[in-house]
DNA sequence: GTCTATAAAGCGATAGAC
DNA sequence: GTCTATCGCTTTATAGAC
């Protein structure tokens, strides 16, 4: 019989995907036995303390994605243009191969919302910042720079619920697109 | 002892709160009755189909609220900047005053996605064509009236997450604020 | 590192007394 | 209309073989 010798990433990865479709709760050890055949001896090998564990190690490694490919090019940004074409294109891709969920989203919902409240605010905060930054970089007036990138990451979460709704990545790909207008136009 | 006798309104009235806290899954049997007091037995009494029975008039009744204070006052405005000031004020008041969280975006996470699919789709399409209609009238183009109510649907929901994320309805209030002026702001 | 068997607790749902 | 007791099933977690 075929036994497969699996890292902690490679779990880590099929935790994620098992958990953007059937949320944090809904992802059993059973249906994530049946989804992607690894077991309960692997599971708690990887993580000993469990499913909190597991979700903590999948919004880790969502977080660590974000921090390389979003926020460290924003903040090293010499370009505000570019860095925002950039960053669209980016978050536009990687929401829409997997799923439309954003798991620090779905896991403000929910039973554990105290246990990673800080890891979420975290994720939101490093964007949001970042993303401030290089609409001052652009000239915008700190309060302003500060409103349109709350804003703008706000429009790209809602639009991720919209295209869920909708069933329909196109949705949400046009309020990416307009949101990366909106952060750099004139102000009125 | 002590016997309090409901009607159903108030039965999902409770399990609205306890959706909103725990989310769908989280909501179970025994946190609603430690929660509100009401046993399996009012429960079965009134969802005789059980908990999806529930989750459904959960919705209903957002959905009847929505029509009645948001929806039918869109569509039969005849002053676009009052109508839309309505609405944010009423938006705004109603997700403060309930956790930040709109149970029709949570359910689109989790294992009864596909159940209630439709009843999602209309409660956004609602919104998003009763906001157009009301644009449209303000003299916007279809394209863009379209675009600009989906956008500020948008931003509301996200902003309901990142106001749980913060931990802060100020957030909130400031995205809805600014989403109000976006919607009839002149077109650049 | 992965497996299976199993424990202990919790789940939704049902039945029947009041 | 509400209660409690209970059923059958699934859950997370553990133990020990391989």
């Amino acid at each position: 019989m075929a036994r497969t010798v699996l890292d902690r990433s490679d779990v880590v990865l099929a935790l994620a995907g098992v958990f953007r479709e059937r949320g944090f709760e809904g992802g059993s050890l059973s249906v994530i036995k049946q989804k992607t055949g690894i077991g309960r001896g692997s599971l708690y090998h990887f993580f000993p303390e469990g499913k909190t564990d597991m979700a903590r190690a999948v919004l880790d490694q969502v977080s660590d994605w974000f921090e390389e490919k979003i926020f460290v090019p924003l903040r090293t940004a010499t370009d505000p243009q570019k860095a925002i074409a950039d960053m669209s294109r980016a978050v536009a891709e990687y929401f829409i191969s997997r799923q439309c969920v954003c798991l620090f989203a779905a896991i403000t919902l929910g039973e554990e919302q105290e246990t990673f409240a800080k890891a979420v605010k975290s994720y939101f905060t490093e964007w949001v910042e970042a993303l401030t930054g290089v609409l001052r970089l652009a000239g915008l007036s700190p309060q302003e720079a500060a409103d349109r990138a709350l804003d703008a990451v706000a429009v790209i979460q809602g639009g991720l619920i919209l295209a869920r709704a909708y069933g329909d990545d196109q949705t949400f790909l046009g309020i990416v697109d307009r949101a990366e207008n909106n952060l750099l136009a004139p102000t009125r």
